[in-house]
RNA sequence: GUGGCCGUAGCUCAGGUGGUUAGAGCGCCAGGUUGUGGCCCUGGAGGUCGGGGGUUCAAGUCCCCUCGGUCACCCCA
């Protein structure tokens, strides 16, 4: 089916991973927004009737009552549908985690169902907010510990601009690419910017030859593109300018970019890449409304991650104390649910196994004490606790055990 | 959508040219202490050999179909 199941530990490392982005979303004064699984497709094809999403991998189908249905293939277009719907205050700034379908062959760091964290801003054309979103995307690689993720920028101009351009691109493809058959043609007439990306290495020479977007740029795309640029220098974002970076979707306008990693292998090495797209509101039906936002693929960054020896972590509560129970009464429901009230890890084993086996299951919890309870000195109201790295083991007052624990489970390396 | 490779115990894998009860390591469970883990020793559980059909006296081993996985192309997260 191409979709895959995630499990403990691994996902230990989503939570890592999530609750990072959330951590820095938050301090940029994001807010989580979250949208269905699935919409009408119109709010899809918003993304471009020539890009691949759309043409091959939209995954839809019709519900049971007639609706033509698709589930999300990416991002961006959902949120802006909630925003011409909702008209929230501008600026609106939102971050998302939410799986994403694309119906495609599934490879290493790409899968039928993947998920996606996001940022989008409506409302703001300035390119401090181009350089904000960078630079929070940025900051979580480094949050996370890549190192080998670089960014890559480019303008894709303005509506005032593009066509121009896009007739320049076209006339050069049609006149040197006719060897190359009717794809490539195909593709020159409809939209010959999705050329402009493509790595076929047969097309790599006249994609070389081609005209340079720059120059065909409107002062005012210049001068944003210019303004982002020395926002990224200002904060030593270090950025190469990719003049063919167009990305997957029709509806960027101005500031494009991308992150790759080297530690991904070839191919799928792209993990987040986002844009502006200043008509996109509007061609939903909204009013006219900047944006700007960026997708990342969990599934790759965590493959970056892995590959980089910096998986992150989850700042989650281990187990740290394990209840042996010899009794078989409720003694070790009560005090597994005080330890845990309080704020402990604590775990036990099931099913009335011997005292040897619960310990051996305390050492594999990873449980810094055991807590035994055993009949002779439970008649002394009492409890055992065994420290299970020194093995060193003492008699505690059942009354006392909570406050014994809390005492001492900073202490003592493990 | 196109192409390559692969599918044997929970995991990683052995199982020349088809031939009696399909194996190993790890993991799991139990025992070696009457109430005690990690090391060690002993034993045990666990397999429709992905599924279906076919060839054959006989198929995990050959053929076909199918499902699944994986990698690559296109392109993207």
């Amino acid at each position: 089916m191409g979709t895959h199941d995630v499990l403990p530990p691994e996902s230990d490392a989503w939570i890592g991973a999530v609750s990072a982005f959330a951590q820095r979303a938050a301090r940029y004064g994001y807010g989580l927004v979250s949208t269905p699984l699935f919409e009408h497709v119109e709010v899809f094809q918003r993304v471009g009737e020539h890009t691949d999403v759309i043409r091959k991998e939209m995954y839809d189908f019709a519900d049971k009552g007639g609706r033509h249905i698709a589930l999300r293939p990416e991002g961006t277009a959902p949120v802006v549908r909630a925003y011409v719907q909702h008209r929230p205050t501008a600026p609106w700034k939102v971050w998302y985690v939410a799986p994403n379908f694309r119906y495609e062959r599934p490879q290493r760091g790409r899968y039928r169902q993947h998920w996606q964290l996001g940022a989008e801003v409506l409302g703001v054309d300035d390119p401090a907010v181009d350089v904000e979103v960078i630079a929070l995307a940025h900051g979580f690689y480094r949050d996370l510990g890549l190192k080998r993720v670089q960014l890559v920028v480019n303008s894709m101009g303005d509506p005032s601009s593009r066509p121009a351009y896009s007739d320049a691109l076209r006339r050069h493809f049609l006149h040197e690419g006719a060897q190359f058959g009717d794809e490539f043609l195909e593709r020159a007439r409809a939209n010959p910017l999705r050329i402009l990306d493509s790595k076929r290495a047969d097309w790599q020479d006249v994609i070389d030859h081609a005209p340079q977007l720059f120059d065909y740029l409107s002062d005012e795309s210049r001068e944003h593109f210019e303004a982002v640029q020395r926002g990224l220098d200002a904060l030593g974002i270090e950025h190469e300018i990719a003049p063919r970076l167009v990305r997957g979707f029709d509806y960027y306008t101005r500031t494009t970019f991308e992150f790759v990693s080297d530690a991904l292998d070839a191919a799928q090495n792209a993990v987040g890449g986002g844009g502006r797209y200043d008509r996109l509101a509007e061609e939903m039906g909204g009013p006219p409304t900047p944006g700007i936002g960026f997708g990342m693929g969990v599934e790759r960054i965590l493959i970056a991650c892995e590959s980089e020896g910096v998986p992150p972590v989850a700042a989650l509560p281990g187990i740290e104390v394990f209840v042996v129970d010899d009794l078989g009464d409720a003694s070790a429901t009560v005090i597994l649910q005080e330890l845990r009230d309080s704020g402990v890890g604590a775990d036990r084993a099931y099913g009335g196994r011997s005292v040897k086996a619960q310990l051996k299951a305390a050492n594999r919890s990873g449980a810094r004490f055991a807590v035994l309870l055993f009949r002779e000195e439970a008649g002394r109201g009492a409890v055992v606790v065994r420290n299970l790295v020194t093995s060193e083991q003492l008699e505690v007052p059942r009354e006392q055990i909570v406050a014994w624990v809390l005492e001492h489970r900073e202490m003592a390396p493990s």
